[in-house]
DNA sequence: ACATATTTAGGAATCGTTCCTAAAAAAAGA
DNA sequence: TCTTTTTTTAGGAACGATTCCTAAATATGT
């Protein structure tokens, strides 16, 4: 266990943001000047495979990282980019009854408006009407 | 309508696979050899925004490009790499009711073993017993 | 047909990520 | 603990998909 790997680890646990290797590098940067930025992608990748945390595969766009295991999906704002959390259950066996194949994972992002910007749209409306 | 857009429309209209916008690109290329990349991957973002086609973003790869308008993911198998299509509805309404978001679209791969990798991993296992 | 607007070819640039290598650090062995 | 072996690192080059740039070619409106 090297002191970067700590690190690296311990800045996910330590976000509450969904951070792309980039920022985590940065971050870490701050810390330890001379960390590599490939150093920071591999012992991602690592924590991955052995299950540590967990991967966000954005399309089209930087992966982000999220120290929760438990099964949900993300949604990214078209407005803002904001990356948060969607709850919709476990769809493998929904899959899997009626298909024949053998999900291994999947990957589900929803673009929407967050609530945030949800809510800035409608009081923008009010006020053209 | 430029006779380079009829073309890409056309290579996608006729194949029966996802293809990507590279194989769309030499694809065309035969046809109209100095066709330019850049001009295939434009106007397949006109036709994807003209809802003439759509975009199947596969996470960590090369984007898809799929004729059928119709409501549907789809998996990408991770032994052959073969892309397909799965039905499980639409999602959208399914998300709102329990998240405060508006859903402008979503983007769900499967990762899995598609019928033929899986019905070969079955005979294998037959015969290492 | 002519002026104007759009699209093209070709190549350079970009971005996220992976790969490379010698040096440094960690783990294992005695 | 000291030494050997294995793993990991820093730093930078390379890569693949995609986007951006510009002058030239093509399409469109009148």
């Amino acid at each position: 266990m090297t002191k970067q790997r700590e690190l690296i680890y311990q800045i996910i646990q330590d976000s509450y943001e969904h951070m792309t290797a980039n920022e985590i590098y940065l971050k870490a940067k701050e810390i330890m000047p001379n960390i590599a930025c490939g150093t920071v992608y591999r012992n991602l990748d690592l924590m991955v495979k052995a299950n540590e945390i967990k991967i966000i595969e954005v399309p089209n766009d930087s992966n982000r990282y999220d120290k929760t295991l438990m099964i949900h999906d993300h949604y990214i704002c078209v407005e803002c980019g904001e990356v948060g959390d969607v709850f919709i259950g476990d769809l493998k066996k929904t899959i899997e009854k009626s298909h024949n194949i053998k999900v291994e994972s999947y990957n589900l992002i929803v673009h929407c408006l967050c609530e945030h910007c949800l809510n800035k749209k409608r009081k923008e409306k009010l006020t053209w009407n």
